[in-house]
DNA sequence: TGAAAGATGAATGGTCAG
DNA sequence: CTGACCATTCATCTTTCA
């Protein structure tokens, strides 16, 4: 895999000195000045010097001419070509776009305009412009915009094929995107509970750290090797190429011949480390498109959890974990209303045609609200008027309300959320938590079974246990499920914001008489690069990245604020693979 | 002051008739 | 293929109450 292949890591000429300053500190003192420059002085042979050049995404024919004319002195070739590639980037590019195809990226130390470059570059350069154009032409009929055309025949050359342009756009569209996103001020208030950057010092900090992983996992490598859906599918946040499957049974359910058998992972998507991403199915459009490319162009496994338990819960799962030999948790739980709660039998009417119960959400139907069903049933005759059915179901539906006597409807009680969502009885329960929490913590978790199912190939796999990265952990759903398929978890690092949710967490880790680490943190945020060292360096690689970033944006219960991936608490999916990727490029350098 | 209750639609995708 | 219709949705904000 050549995202952490030796030749990966040589690339820290690429950075400003603030960039090599904080790689320095990453990387501690022992390698300072060591496998970058080291390499560079190896490459003895021009061929190789090229090949070299290439690989970082050089034009070739820049990186012919710079060869040409400097020989191997290879400072001297990787200065003009990083002043060849910064004056390629209007001023304000470079202030507003921290593009990952850049090359120059933090521009404080890069300040020499056109006329400082050198001369044969600017003199040869302008004999391509004909044929330039055409390309051009042809892209912006294949529906790119000019600028975009042109930037992306800059980076990859004359040569290169459209395939390779469109690819290369695309490259720096999600770029864009994520500078969007994550890099700038965040739609939040002053007091918005820590999500927007706390200075311009650490904004700089995460934009240097991320800018190095985009350099890795997008220019170098991953992209132009990457399975696409093909030139036609272009990814355009308004023609979304995702659709979602029907029936939601993902690659396959347990019990049943698996609909999918292999798959093509991208290079730059396989492990190690193993990881596991998940949120609602039902996004606004173009959002999973969005997800799917930043977790490097794995297709999203969507499933309805109604397969797998007797409540629905429609989610999209974007991971590199094999797909063969996967089996269900034991015991199977029940899958219909009146086999989890046989005692609503009797009760309910047969003019409720339920055998399943919707989505569970945070939030559960009011007194008010059973009462007035029971009111209105109570008042009419057997069996009642088409709109008085029409009426309770609906509030039935609506709610997720099951029959526990006559007229009577109720509920669900957090720990019957408990039981269909695959934990423990009383998992929430108690430590300080009140009911409205417990809903609130249950609705945002993950359906035990139906994750456990994606998971279990892992078992065979670690048979001395696995070090988890849990982010966004909640009350532990990917710890639960790891558990109950036996597996030792022999290091968990959770990051998870809410107070109570972590004291969940540690509570079952006592009552299950966890003999391994559970290591919290709170700020998804706040977790660095030189934390996260830290943690591999102690307690050694992780096997497993898991965690569903807030779903509060993009789910269509929220009337208020669904605003999409770029919405307060749903833009901390760039959070996820910020983490992601910045983990994958310190156990590549240290592999 | 904290917990619970109550009010608040729209986006999205599926189905089906024409 | 298109449009009408229908069902579903890891929620948020304000008010009420103990």
């Amino acid at each position: 895999m050549d995202w952490n292949s030796d030749d990966d890591d040589e690339n820290t000429s690429w950075d400003t000195e603030e960039e090599q300053e904080e790689r320095r500190r990453v990387d501690g003192p022992a390698s300072i000045g060591g496998p970058s420059r080291s390499v560079y002085e190896a490459g003895t042979s021009r061929p190789g010097l090229v090949c070299h050049f290439l690989g970082m995404g050089f034009p070739e024919e820049i990186v012919l001419r710079a060869v040409r004319k400097h020989g191997e002195d290879t400072d001297a070739i990787l200065d003009t070509l990083i002043k060849y590639a910064d004056n390629e980037k209007s001023p304000s590019e470079h202030e507003n776009s921290p593009n990952h195809c850049s090359l120059a990226s933090e521009t404080e130390s890069l300040d020499e305009n056109f006329s400082d470059m050198d001369d044969f570059v600017y003199e040869e350069l302008t004999e391509d412009i004909s044929e330039k154009d055409k390309i051009v032409s042809t892209l912006v009929d294949m529906g790119f915009l000019a600028e975009e055309a042109s930037a992306a025949i800059d980076r990859c050359g004359l040569d290169a094929s459209l395939l390779e342009l469109a690819d290369s756009i695309e490259a720096a569209q999600m770029a864009e995107e994520f500078d969007d996103h994550q890099w700038y001020p965040k739609p939040s208030s002053v007091e918005d509970e820590g999500y927007a950057y706390r200075s311009r010092k650490e904004k700089r900090k995460r934009t240097s750290e991320m800018e190095r992983c985009k350099k890795r996992s997008r220019l170098y490598n991953g992209r132009k090797e990457s399975t696409r859906r093909g030139t036609m599918s272009i990814d355009d946040d308004d023609v979304p190429s995702l659709s979602l499957p029907n029936p939601m049974v993902g690659f396959g359910l347990p019990f049943e011949r698996a609909r999918v058998t292999e798959r093509k992972l991208p290079d730059a998507a396989i492990g190690p480390p193993y990881f596991y991403y998940e949120n609602v199915a039902l996004a606004p459009k173009g959002a999973w498109d969005t997800i799917s490319r930043f977790l490097y162009d794995i297709e999203p496994e969507f499933v309805d959890s109604k397969f797998f338990s007797a409540a629905a819960r429609k989610r999209g799962y974007v991971h590199n974990l094999p797909i063969v030999n996967r089996f269900p948790l034991l015991p199977i739980p029940p899958k219909t209303i009146q086999e989890a709660f046989p005692a609503t039998k009797y009760y309910w009417p047969k003019w409720d045609a339920r055998t399943q119960l919707n989505c569970l959400q945070t939030c559960v139907a009011s007194a008010q609200t059973t009462e007035r069903i029971r009111k209105a049933l109570s008042n009419c005759g057997e069996p009642p008027p088409h709109q008085i059915q029409e009426y309770v179901l609906t509030q039935c539906r609506k709610w997720n309300l099951i029959w526990v006597g006559r007229h009577k409807v109720a509920t669900l009680e957090p720990d019957e959320f408990e039981s269909l969502l695959g934990f423990p009885k009383n998992h929430t329960r108690g430590g300080g938590i009140n009911r409205t929490d417990r809903y609130k913590s249950l609705g945002n978790s993950f359906q035990i079974d139906t994750v456990a199912f994606h998971l279990s190939v892992l078992k065979d796999r670690y048979p001395n246990g696995m070090n988890v990265l849990s982010l966004f952990s909640g009350i532990g759903g990917a710890e639960v499920a790891l558990h109950r398929l036996g597996i030792r978890l022999n290091t968990v690092v959770a990051v998870e914001i809410s107070e109570v949710n972590r004291n969940i967490v540690r509570s079952w880790w006592e009552q299950t008489k966890q003999t391994g680490n559970l290591i919290d943190f709170t700020d998804i945020e706040e977790l660095s690069g030189d934390q996260l060292e830290h943690l591999i360096s102690t307690y050694g690689r992780f096997d497993l990245i898991i965690g569903g970033s807030p779903c509060n944006n993009l789910t269509g219960s929220n009337r208020h604020t669904r605003d999409g991936l770029g919405g307060k608490q749903s833009s901390l999916f760039y959070d996820y693979f910020r983490i992601l990727d910045l983990v994958k490029c310190i156990m590549g350098k240290n592999s």
